[in-house]
DNA sequence: ATAGCTGCAAATGCTTTGCAAGGCC
DNA sequence: GGCCTTGCAAAGCATTTGCAGCTAT
């Protein structure tokens, strides 16, 4: 659970994209420590206060492009913008609607049964559940 | 599961809403037959072809007050747009990620078991299950 | 050298808003 | 009449795209 630099161009160079300065201080910011969620804003803030030059432009390439590699998963929760899951195996998660946070919950902690039949002429691609919070008013 | 246009007018005045032309047509639309999800575009779309003169805005404005009154509930599964479900019972959905239709699955169809404690201080809001399809590759 | 990347600025697509004119009670 | 609604056009936001210049190999 901690990537040391050359750990990161290893994985870069794997998804076959070049290590260049802006990618290698995004998966920096995303893989070097545990699992993250995040959006193209905030991981742009990261990027400047942490000191690097990335352009939105270059954050959203990024993010799409680790998402091709399966480096990340994106994951639909809020209609206004677009979240971005580190973690990649099956799982789901808990969103905290009024802070827009996203944790994660293990795929052996909840169970989905008796998924009922399929429309006619498909199979499934994923099955995501989002289990939605907000502050307990007791 | 079939609504006349004096249900429609009940229906829209106990929300406390004004039974306007544009609104009934809507309504209609939306509620006359069974349940049914929809996107803005594809409301006015079906608005005009129908004869309505309706503006976009005001598609907007009357999803929103439908969903506020609690005729609506918004569904979350697309990042690009909005669909609004007339099914306001708790219920999941099945997303065929190609064609964008959603399908209803009763909520006693499915079962979700063993969510984790929550997060400290909140409070379950819905637990939405999208079981994401594809066409089958066979 | 060259294919891939980056950054800017412009464009896009969905949604929201401001406001004047019109409709419902 | 007064307040709610509507519709238009403009504005807003997150995201995408075109393209010239830069960079890794």
């Amino acid at each position: 659970m901690h990537l040391n630099s050359e750990d990161l161009r290893h994985k870069i160079k794997t998804a076959n994209l070049r290590p260049t300065q802006q990618r290698l201080a995004l998966a920096d910011l995303l893989f070097a420590q545990g699992n993250r969620h995040v959006t193209a804003e905030r991981l742009h803030n990261e990027a400047m206060s942490s000191g690097v030059t990335v352009s939105l432009a270059t954050i959203y390439n990024n993010l799409h492009q680790f998402t091709a590699a399966g480096l990340l998963r994106e994951v639909v929760v809020d209609s206004s913008r677009s979240y971005f899951d580190t973690n990649v195996d099956p799982h789901h998660h808990f969103f905290h609607e009024k802070t827009g946070e996203l944790e994660d919950i293990p795929r052996n902690e909840l169970s989905v049964d008796n998924i009922p039949t399929l429309p006619e002429g498909t199979e499934i691609s994923s099955v995501d559940v989002i289990v939605r919070v907000t502050a307990r008013r007791d």
